[in-house]
DNA sequence: AGCACGCCGACT
DNA sequence: GTCGGCGTGCTC
């Protein structure tokens, strides 16, 4: 038997299978999707197998065998990896790439380099070596193989003579794959077969091993394994205590892979379905037809915010579920609170899988082999969560899906909702993508013009709606704030005269406020204020940011740090000070205002600790604080009985970004953040502090109005031929220096343009912008220059880029240029 | 990605 | 005449 292939070398002239011989004791272990350790020129290297055939073309004597089989069970199915071929294809990375986005992180290849001795025929050529090589010999053949690492520590000084020991044959060197990380193993006490031995042998025990008593009379209450430790701790006895009674044969201790569970800790209270609104029940019917029915329907439920979108999703999973069929949902990372958790883990229990990127290396593999195990049926999880290797699925969640996380900006630079499709299409599955302000390129592909020109790659997608909030709550009322106005009424402070009469009130009123300080990006730079110096990387052109736990100022690019200055080192001025979300800023003021107050600030200061996001929140919910101030994080997913006011503070922040889409991103961040008021008993206010109160995305959102932001967005979208109209692809190019940049750059475009003109000629309608400098010009010292492809939308993509790629390729070849193609880009730098 | 093979300048 | 520069090409 034969296997192809696809080795851990993302490289373009290694991006194809190999094909190795499959020894006979191997061939059990051996599937589509399994891991193996290959022989790969001089090293052995992980690779997956993509495919298993009785013959090959190959000469049987350029043929070599795989050497290690890696898992039990293959960590990919047969879909995931043809959704690989696919993603290489769609995304224009290297297979490998896509393969290993599959898995989690624990399972990525360590290469260790092992040595083991190797018996001379004849005793002579000894005579030769050095004492210290006797003695590392002697070292070797008494460990019988010694990781190479490891021995080279050992004899620090002597790594010449162990090389010549390797070079001269005493010494073999051999390769080995490893896993980064392993599964977890405890030692586990185990009670004898028959209990009723119990009593006899505690009779026999003599009246001193009162502790060893003490063990069995726990066996007697509880005849469970349990671990050592747990046993150990609870009836406060040493290990010794236990080894004696299994030296006797009455107990076992054995080692037992456990689940480092994040959530065994926890109990969920166990929910049950919540009776549905006849819209709800409507939009539930859809959904569970079409997964009964096999139809592979893509829905986008809009749901206004608090419309209950989340129970609609339980109870068709559920339904699913009863099908004997898995789930999959997908949430934001920055919603995928403990809250979120509780509702899964309450109505599911022990069925489903959480994976986030909280998670530790170790728990997250653990989580993710649950599924491989099929332990469970449903995933919750962050965007890596879609390649859940399931193989019965029926329902894809997508929640949130307007948000920009469910792109990958690294390679594989894959959408989650590409994927989600393309994974449902395969397994006959029913894909819901919720939100109460979907992304343009979804909310188009519902229109009858897009449904025409659908294709099955690119399916049409059907819409749900859910407009009215349970329990008929009304949506809070908006009210538009113009800055200048405040300026003209010599208001210089951050808060207009509502906005602080509001907050005033709620303090009164012992309500809650949350406010909104979407600042331009997240960073914070670093300004003097005397001569205007910015701290700037050397290295990449671009801002150093402040951390504050460390003290430094970094790039969050390179990583290039230094220490915090106090000083301008332009200047001298010591008015040098921190800039960015400003939230500190605003903490102080409210400070000042309303003396007393207590401010949860939320920003990258204070939630970059593990679990601080969540004590935040929790001490929000608890009313320990008046006000929650912070960045975007606080306008997702969150539900507080008592938020009766937001405010959005600079609500033109994002609005003023150069970026096509920021009409679309200001007016989903401020439905959201306004979602968050008055969501159950108590009615809910929004203020929203603007120097643009006439922008539609603006008024639009203040008054709760999708489709009239749709309506016009979707104008300006076609008159500009940008998405979802037309669809980019954004190719950057780098190279350390800016003429040869500059001259591949115009190369490429001018191919790029003949190959349009050529598509032209077929009827593709295809534009090529550019070369242009990148945003950021420069990363890591090397120059960047783009070029971007816009083309219509229903033209099939992959065949489109092939050709592009092998364009680059040609235009390319040769020089250290850099290449990088982002099809379907979020971020346009 | 590594690593070997191979073809042209400054040294014994 | 050789050592070594890194350009080109291969890895089943």
């Amino acid at each position: 038997m034969y296997a192809k292939v696809i080795v851990d070398v993302p490289a373009k002239q290694t991006n194809r299978a190999f094909d190795y011989m499959v020894p006979e004791a191997m061939k059990d272990w051996i599937a589509v999707g399994s891991r193996v350790g290959v022989p790969f020129g001089p090293r052995t290297l992980q690779g997956f197998v993509v495919e298993l055939h009785e013959g090959t073309e190959l000469d049987a004597g350029k043929i070599k065998s795989v050497a290690q089989t890696l898992d039990l069970t293959p960590p990919l199915t047969p879909e995931l990896v043809k959704l690989g071929r696919w993603m290489s294809r769609t995304y224009m990375c290297h297979e490998i790439t896509a393969l290993q986005a599959m898995i989690p992180g624990a399972l990525k290849a360590k290469y260790e380099r092992h040595v083991c001795v190797r018996e001379p025929e004849g005793q002579q050529q000894n005579t030769m070596l050095l004492p210290i090589q006797h003695e590392i010999i002697q070292y070797v053949r008494s460990k019988e193989s010694v990781e190479l690492e490891s021995l080279l520590a050992r004899y620090a000084s002597e790594g010449v003579l162990i090389r010549q020991l390797i070079d001269e044959g005493y010494l073999e060197e051999m390769q080995l794959v490893k896993d980064r990380m392993t599964t977890k193993k405890a030692l586990t006490v185990f009670p004898p077969e028959s209990l009723e031995q119990l009593d006899a042998w505690i009779d026999e025990l003599s009246v001193r091993a009162a502790k060893q008593k003490e063990v069995l009379e726990h066996f007697k209450r509880h005849p469970e394994p349990i671990k050592l430790t747990e046993l150990l701790s609870e009836l406060n006895i040493s290990a010794s205590t236990v080894k004696g009674l299994a030296e006797r044969g009455w107990l076992r201790i054995e080692e037992v892979e456990v689940q480092r569970d994040p959530y065994a800790s926890r109990t969920f209270r166990p929910t049950s379905p919540l009776p549905l609104t006849p819209e709800q029940q409507q939009v539930f019917g859809c959904i569970r037809e079409s997964v009964n029915a096999r139809e592979r329907h893509v829905f986008l439920l809009q749901g206004v915010t608090g419309s209950g979108k989340t129970e609609v999703y339980l109870q068709s999973i559920q339904s699913c579920l009863d099908l004997g069929r898995e789930a999959i949902v997908l949430v934001p990372e920055i919603s995928l609170t403990p809250q979120m958790v509780e509702r899964f883990k309450g109505r599911f229990g022990n069925r489903v899988a959480v994976l986030h990127s909280r998670l530790s290396h170790g728990e997250r593999y653990d989580e993710w082999r649950k599924i491989v195990r099929r332990d469970v049926q449903v995933v919750i999880g962050a965007r890596s969560a879609i390649f859940a290797p399931f193989t019965n699925l029926g329902l894809i969640i997508i929640d949130e899906e307007h948000e920009t996380t469910y792109k990958q900006e690294e390679s594989p630079k894959y959408h989650a909702r590409d994927v989600a499709v393309a994974r449902a299409r395969y397994h006959g599955a029913s894909v819901v993508l919720g939100s109460a302000t979907p992304s343009l390129e979804s909310m188009y592909r519902t229109l009858p013009q897009a449904k025409q020109q659908a294709t099955v790659h690119r399916p049409a997608f059907e819409l749900l709606s859910m407009p009215s909030r349970v329990e008929g709550r009304p949506l809070p009322k908006v009210n538009i704030i113009d800055m200048r106005e405040e300026l003209k009424n010599g208001n210089r402070s951050m808060f207009s005269r509502a906005l602080y009469k509001a907050i005033e009130e709620r303090l009164q009123k012992k309500e809650q406020t949350v406010l909104l300080l979407n600042r331009r990006g997240y960073a914070t730079f670093v300004m003097c204020r005397t001569c205007g110096y910015v701290a700037d990387c050397p290295h990449c052109d671009i801002s150093l940011t402040y951390h504050q736990s460390s003290k430094a100022i970094r790039c969050h690019y390179c990583g290039y740090a230094e220490r915090e200055l106090s000083v301008c080192p332009d200047c001298g001025s010591e008015h040098i000070r921190h800039f960015g979300t400003g939230t500190q800023r605003v903490e102080e003021e409210l400070g000042k205002l309303f003396p007393g107050i207590r401010v949860i600030r939320m920003d990258v200061d204070t939630t970059t600790e593990k679990g601080s996001h969540e004590k935040w929140l929790t001490m929000f919910r608890n009313r320990q604080a008046d006000v929650l101030l912070g960045t975007q994080m606080v306008a997702k997913g969150l539900d507080f009985p008592y938020v009766t006011l937001v405010g959005a503070l600079a609500a033109d922040s994002v609005l003023n970004l150069p970026d096509f889409r920021s009409a679309e991103r200001t007016f989903q961040l401020l439905t959201q953040v306004a979602g968050r008021a008055g969501r159950h008993q108590l009615p809910g206010e929004v203020f929203v502090q603007t120097y643009t109160p006439e922008h539609y995305s603006i008024v639009s959102a203040s008054r709760h109005d999708y489709t009239s932001f749709m309506n016009k967005e979707m104008q300006i979208r076609q008159l500009h031929n940008y998405p979802p109209f037309h669809r980019l692809v954004l190719i950057t190019l780098s190279h350390e220096q800016v003429p040869l940049l500059l001259r591949s750059g115009e190369v490429l475009a001018s191919r790029l343009k003949e190959l349009s003109r050529s598509l032209a000629d077929g009827g593709v309608e295809m534009e090529v912008l550019g070369p242009v400098a990148s945003p950021i010009s420069r990363i890591k010292d090397r120059y960047r220059f783009q070029c971007m492809i816009k083309y219509r939308g229903e033209t099939e993509i992959a065949p489109l880029l092939e050709q592009a790629a092998a364009v680059l390729d040609d235009a390319v070849k040769g020089q250290k240029l850099t290449l990088s193609i982002d099809v379907d880009p979020f971020i346009l730098m």
